[in-house]
RNA sequence: GGGCGUGUAGCUCAGCGGUAGAGCGCCGCCCUUACAAGGCGGAUGUCGGCGGUUCGAAACCGUCCACGCCCA
């Protein structure tokens, strides 16, 4: 029960609520009702409280984007958890905000002043920075508008920005750290470069793809003492410094150690041996570039090799008369016939496929570039990120994911953070006129004098990303806020972003925190996709706004849909006709409650002892408490979809089918009886709309506060199991639900209309289904026998016996149809369970319970043949 | 190339050692006074193939085939 239950004597909604409209109209009212909640503060999180803490942080969304399926998912998910422990009664802390997204934000603007015709070079770094600002406050975040829209029940007074001031702070308080630590560095190395965006990124973001491309074999030096070297990247020739053999290759022994001419160039280069060249891959010799190449940058480093940079930052060839001022792929093509003409090339393959890395931000091929970044030793920290999951400190949802985390952080390379943009934290180092170099903390000031620059380059945006658990709660100011709600209780987020994003959080919240782990659990929800099953995307065009799909069904389908296929860690495909079904059940839910507050469903009042009420009653209120007991196991194992749909079968099958018909000759009866069954129904429907409050909060609010008359379902108690159970009411409703489906069967085979009325008569003395008689006509719209009964067929059902008149227009064929179908059904199983029982090694060996119920289903398997034959014989012959 | 995963009803997916399930779709009947966004009834599967373990396998093991994802 809950607190907000009024006591008193029994009232119908009608004398002091406004009735339900009778139609469901979710897109008119979900609204006015989120802004209610968030007008009340129903969503925001007190450090003072004395509640238990529960904290999850939302994973930031770009300040470019907009609300797409996938954060429809991740926020329902969340909001389900975040609103469910609300009503638990703790202190709940769902923070929101958004990522600055260096990269993806710089290229906007910078497309807009395309527009233009203006570059950003043209207004200079401070002026760009103000540019990008202020588009942010007139275009960006539009998704925060959109997670109204879905209900997220967050607390927007914390709302955060990754580069806000406070959030700048904390990324240079840990940068400091970092650097006094050791843990960041400054190393000119072969880096991800996309000559697009024209900056470094960072392993992860790129991406590999299948390519058609070229395979070419080129000879080097003359005569005997050449060498034929495959490549498909000929253009990077003109920056080779060696040629690389295997130093156990026979074939090129001899030419270890000397130097051989390099085509079109003036240059002579030397012949090493390396034993990480591949004696079998194409002549197994070699080009080294090691400027352009991150394998040729370790056989040059180990050599001692020169690196000769060919290319500008636009991949385009700064040097070699004729090939100067072409881009990488026109010198490709440039080159292969310069060398053709001199008789070089040796064979060329085309198309050659092989894999290739591209900008996971604009897809244009990855250019590797020997450059001076900055870079985080990830060492001990992945230790420490690792070691936090292995102690079980941390657990991952579904722990088969764990794995995957284990080989990313136990194998992790050092991480390029420097970016060449001008969005973003701005590295806090200087360089002073003597060399000097030093790193400042958020309260340190500039150094004075001449000849004093800072690094221009700004960092990876997952660099501050990765501090978002703690620095939207004030790090590193000892705030309250920190102390109450860190670490955070859950981390929920896609599989995709465990190493974007989960991994980093770990590194960083373990080191800025003393060892304390940023998170409990990690909860893995997997990709949205198509009704097929494809990836959605702009290009394949299956992409869908979820924005439509809420204006047309109503914000609750679609988190329902969403929820309900939720396996943990497991894609979730979706199509409209699913969201269709998802407000088909919201619809039902509204027209059930209707039903339920016109019938005297009330919550006023103690709820009856068991003895008082009927054995429905004892049933649905039996089942209630299950349901419960399950749903919360569900949600502490992160299974969405499994409450859903448990939560979908009960109230629809169960309580707004079975019970409410069962339960319509006691409100037509009126009297106590309606009173107590009216009292009952009133409970399971509280129960029931609060359970799936968290999942689809909007048409719950207002059907549980006209129920109820108190404040708001967001702010009630959670359901808790009372432990009532009842096995024999289970059995007895069991029971009247078999006879009516069989007699609905037989009704249905003889081509009755669902509506007509045929005279019967019951015979159910000494059955479970005795005191169901009114329910079981009613349900079976079958009238009492009258003066000039005249059975023309007899069902024997569950012990007892069902008389029908059908006054001779019986289908006998049909009927017999049926019957053999189910005897040979019945036989089937009786001979299933009579070759198990007469297996020696399954009585000895299986549990008992597994024999008894095959006992038991052979006991049923041969009565249900006696009652077939029985039937049959009975039938007329014809 | 390395690793992970998946193949179950027309579609999308649960089930993961003890009678094959759901949603949607399909067929038939019905506007039965909460709901046609509904009700009643029905059909549909050698659980990818082949071996093995087991009293018993959709589930466990091996192998093959076909897809997917991640990493190189």
């Amino acid at each position: 029960m809950t607190e907000n239950t009024q006591q008193g004597p029994a009232r119908g909604p009608q004398d002091s609520t406004p009735a339900l409209p009778t139609t469901y109209a979710p897109a008119e009212v979900e609204g006015a009702l989120y802004e209610r909640w968030v007008e009340r503060g129903y969503f925001e999180a007190d450090a003072k409280s004395d509640k238990p803490p529960y904290t999850i942080v939302i994973p930031p969304p770009n300040v470019t984007g907009s609300l797409h399926l996938g954060h429809a998912f991740e926020h329902t998910l969340i909001d389900a958890l975040t609103r469910r422990k609300r009503m638990q009664g703790y202190e709940t802390l769902w923070q929101p905000g958004m990522d600055h997204a260096g990269i993806a934000t710089q290229n906007v603007v910078e497309r807009e002043l395309g527009k233009e015709g203006k570059s950003r070079h043209d207004m200079g770094r401070e002026a760009f920075v103000e540019r990008v600002w202020q588009w942010k406050n007139e275009s960006g975040g539009q998704i925060s508008g959109q997670m109204r829209r879905l209900g997220d029940g967050v607390a927007w007074s914390r709302e955060r920005f990754t580069f806000d001031e406070g959030l700048s702070k904390s990324v240079q308080t840990i940068f400091k750290r970092l650097y006094d630590d050791e843990l960041i560095y400054r190393a000119e190395r072969i880096i991800n470069w996309c000559p697009r965006c024209l900056t470094a990124i960072s392993d992860i973001e790129v991406e590999y793809e299948e390519d058609d491309g070229e395979l070419v074999s080129i000879r080097y030096g003359e005569g005997a003492d050449s060498v034929v070297v495959a490549t498909t990247r000929a253009e990077t020739m003109l920056g080779d410094t060696a040629v690389a053999v295997h130093p156990d290759d026979e074939r090129y022994r001899h030419l270890v150690g000397r130097t051989i001419k390099l085509p079109l160039t003036e240059r002579s280069i030397p012949i090493v041996a390396d034993s990480h060249v591949d004696p079998e891959f194409g002549t197994g010799a070699v080009k080294v570039t090691p400027a352009h190449d991150p394998n040729d940058f370790e056989i040059g480093q180990r050599h001692g090799l020169p690196a000769i940079t060919v290319m500008d930052e636009h991949a385009v060839i700064t040097t070699h008369g004729p090939f100067q001022g072409l881009d990488r792929f026109e010198a490709r093509s440039a080159i292969v016939a310069a060398l053709r003409a001199e008789g070089r090339i040796v064979s060329e393959v085309r198309p050659y496929r092989h894999s290739v890395g591209h900008c996971s931000r604009c897809k244009t091929t990855i250019e590797p570039r020997l450059s001076m970044q900055w870079w985080v030793k990830v060492a001990p920290l992945a230790k420490a990120a690792g070691d936090a999951v292995r102690d079980g400190r941390v657990t991952i949802h579904p722990q088969e994911m764990e794995k995957r985390y284990f080989d990313w952080v136990d194998n992790m390379h050092d991480w390029c953070i420097s970016r060449q943009l001008w969005w973003g934290h701005r590295v806090p180092v200087w360089y002073g006129p003597n060399g000097e170099q030093i790193c400042l903390g958020p309260d340190d000031e500039p150094p004075a004098g001449e000849g004093w620059t800072q690094d221009p380059d700004v960092l990876d945006t997952w660099f501050s990303s990765a501090l978002w658990p703690f620095s939207t709660l004030g790090w590193p100011e000892p705030t309250e806020s920190l102390a109450k709600f860190y670490p955070n209780s859950v981390m929920l987020t896609g599989y995709d972003i465990l190493f974007f994003w989960v991994v980093r959080m770990m590194m960083f919240g373990l080191y800025a925190m003393d060892g304390q782990v940023p998170f409990g659990t990690i909860a893995l929800h997997g990709m949205v996709r198509d009704q097929f099953g494809k990836k959605m995307s702009k290009s394949f065009g299956n992409a869908v706004n979820p924005l439509d799909w809420m204006d047309k069904y109503g914000s609750d389908a679609l988190r329902f849909t969403l929820a309900r296929g939720a396996n943990p860690g497991v894609d979730v495909p979706i199509g409209e006709d699913w969201v269709q079904g998802s407000r088909n059940f919201a619809n039902k839910i509204w027209n059930a409650t209707r039903f339920a507050l016109m019938n005297g469903a009330t919550v006023a009042g103690p709820l009856p002892a068991p003895e008082q009420l009927s054995a429905t009653d004892r049933w649905i209120l039996s089942r209630l408490n299950s349901v419960v007991a399950e749903v919360d196991a569900y949600y502490d194992d992160f299974q969405f979809a499994r409450l859903s749909d448990t939560l979908f079968h009960f109230a629809w099958d169960e309580v707004f089918d079975w019970y409410v018909e069962l339960s319509k000759t006691t409100f037509t009866g009126g009297g106590e009886a309606a009173r107590v069954s009216g009292r009952v129904l009133g409970e399971v429907l509280d129960v029931v709309l609060r359970l799936l409050h968290p999942v689809i909060p909007f048409v719950t609010e207002t059907l549980w506060t006209t129920l109820t008359g108190a404040e708001s379902v967001v702010i009630a108690d959670w359901p808790a199991d009372s432990g009532f159970r009842d096995p024999a009411a289970e059995a007895e409703i069991a029971e009247v639900q078999r006879v009516v489906t069989e007699v609905r069967r037989f009704r249905s085979d003889q081509g009755l209309q669902p509506g007509q009325r045929v005279p019967a008569r019951l015979t159910l003395g000494g059955t479970l289904l005795a005191p169901h008689e009114e329910a079981i006509r009613q349900l079976l719209r079958l009238q009492p026998a009258a003066e000039d009964f005249h059975a023309t067929a007899t069902l024997p059902v569950a012990g007892a016996t069902v008389e029908l008149d059908l006054s001779g227009a019986i289908d006998v064929v049909a009927e017999r149809k049926r019957l053999a179908k189910d005897l040979a059904a019945a036989e089937k199983e009786k001979d299933q369970a009579e070759r198990k029982l007469g297996n020696e090694g399954f009585l000895a060996k299986a549990p008992e319970q597994v024999v008894a119920g095959i006992r038991t289903r052979l006991a049923a398997a041969e009565s249900d043949i006696a009652r077939i034959t029985a039937q049959l014989a009975a039938l007329p012959q014809g």
